[in-house]
DNA sequence: GTTGACCTTAGACCTAGCTCTAAGGTTACA
DNA sequence: TGTAACCTTAGAGCTAGGTCTAAGGTCAAC
């Protein structure tokens, strides 16, 4: 049975973070001593961890709660519920990915109409290309290449 | 001259994020009816869409408070300063996708090594993989595939 | 002159996931 | 017995970028 602090100790995950986990449901110490102290026993620990690797894959409490849910009844629920919570996660991240992407190659293409150097930013060509709204739409590209920015 | 809900109008922005923008510094009603109404001329609208732009390429609103000052005073800054804000910028998107894709990588593997099916959950090899800890290091992909999950 | 649409401000609220503080109780050790 | 290190709780604060509310003033049209 480990004490709080221990467990942190364990876990890397800080005290306070362990509260504010078991605030939000996802964990528990199953023994608290007469003056309130948590401890931990190996199951506890087991979730704990389970919900930092969760959270290092990057998954959001609230998936968390949603597995461990089944976690703790895997013979109510299925493979398919998994499964579904993860393919969720990964439309997200491929979704933020794409948006990324995209101010990835905006960026890009900024820099490489720009010089760079000593000169006087009177006629940067990345201060005009954000001057004439070239972003309205999603053709970045080609309204920067008719800008004549672009090499 | 536009008053604030044409302005709003006019660049998509709601007058609530207006003035906002305006509380941060960003932006400005260079003219002000007697009774308080803010009054935007072109120059000020200008400005507006250089901010709306800059933003929409992802550019935090620090960074465009400093492309803005740069802005108003370009034979005082070179392009060398606006590279360097926006090569920031690239590096820490450039940062963001590297760490999306390291959880796509999770995900999808852990997506192909469950059947998905209507099976109760007892076997499930995303709920073992989670619960054996198999992303303590970044190795995540042969410590899944040593666990013989993936085909 | 009254209605309704607009404008003003200060400041609260929202998300997500912590992070920290204050005020006080407990425990272990010297 | 003292003290330092631990523990408890409730609740505030943080980030970033809005979003909204309340309470009240202004303006144009009928």
């Amino acid at each position: 049975m480990l004490k709080i602090s221990e467990l942190s100790a364990k876990t890397g995950l800080t005290a306070h973070t362990l509260r504010f986990y078991e605030k939000h449901g996802l964990i528990q110490a199953s023994t608290r001593s007469e003056s309130g102290y948590r401890y931990y026993n190996a199951a506890d620990i087991r979730r704990v961890e389970f919900v930092k690797t969760a959270r290092s894959i990057g998954f959001s409490l609230e998936d968390i709660n949603q597995l461990l849910s089944i976690r703790v009844d895997k013979l109510s629920h299925s493979c398919q519920e998994v499964t579904e919570i993860t393919r969720n996660k990964l439309d997200e991240v491929n979704g933020k990915i794409n948006e990324l992407q995209s101010m990835q190659q905006t960026l890009q293409i900024l820099l490489d109409s720009c010089c760079g150097g000593p000169e006087r930013a009177i006629h940067c060509s990345i201060m005009e290309a954000l001057d004439k709204d070239l972003f309205r739409n999603q053709d970045n590209e080609s309204a920067l290449q008719a800008s004549g920015k672009v090499k």
